[in-house]
DNA sequence: GTAATGTTTCCAGTGACTGGAATGTCAAGA
DNA sequence: TCTTGACATTCCAGTCACTGGAAACATTAC
């Protein structure tokens, strides 16, 4: 199969995917005319990094869980632990963006918004007294 | 003022504030020596800078936020506006990670976490139906 | 005088791709 | 058969916002 077929088949860009082959996540076999050429189970890998990328796991972390994914003798406690420590990294961002709305929200409602120079926005910016 | 001091007033690293010269965000003088040397001006400046960026503003959108800051006739609705893009984009991403958030927690939840080699989670990103 | 600290410039690396150029291969239609 | 267009290859560079490190020079403290 060639890339772009490999690429609708797993949602990834061909770019990507040859960026995954560069850092070592996979290795098409190539074909006669130098083409990669890609077998089930390497579209297979291609899924599983396209979903585990979607779920926010850094690409050192699927690396580490395509090695679970090809050990049949895994324990399910180390994918468990993953998973729950991404879960608390999504809780600390969700922290910070949810007091970062709020000071945007207060900092917009107290700007009158409208042709006049005074800025409530830009003075606190700037650190003025307000 | 020298580069460390500037950096501890404004709460940047020096590289930063190096960085952010060489995009042309700020324009120290330079000692005898040659060493930069930072105004009150600069510093409040460089404090701009460390608060829009914390706010999530791009170094694009501070680079047009001093510019308002720099333009006594700005129109506040300018800012008001880039602030209210801002709070979306906050608001967009707040919704993905939540999404996100309920489909890891959801792998969890379905994972026993033990030694034995299945695992939901592993299944779940490989694809297969559960 | 010397050691520690601070400053300079420059180059390279981060993460995870993405864009583009130059070149090669293949399949379909006139 | 020729040509066109879509696809493939490699390699280099750029993104964003810094950050690390090396080598060399300056200043300060003891």
């Amino acid at each position: 199969m060639n890339i772009k077929t490999a690429g609708i088949q797993s949602n990834l860009p061909p770019k990507t995917i040859r960026y995954y082959e560069d850092i070592n996540l996979i290795r098409p076999t190539r074909a006669e005319n130098g083409y990669r050429d890609y077998s089930v189970q390497d579209i297979h890998r291609l899924r599983f990094l396209q979903r585990a990328r979607s779920l926010g796991f850094t690409i050192e972390e699927c690396r580490h869980l395509l090695s679970l994914y090809d050990n049949k003798n895994r324990a399910s406690a180390d994918v468990k632990a993953m998973t729950l420590e991404k879960i608390d990294q999504v809780d600390r961002k969700i922290e910070e963006l949810n007091a970062l709305r709020a000071t945007l929200f207060h900092l917009a409602q107290n700007c009158h918004g409208d042709g006049r120079p005074d800025c409530p926005i830009i003075e606190t910016l700037a650190g003025e007294a307000h």
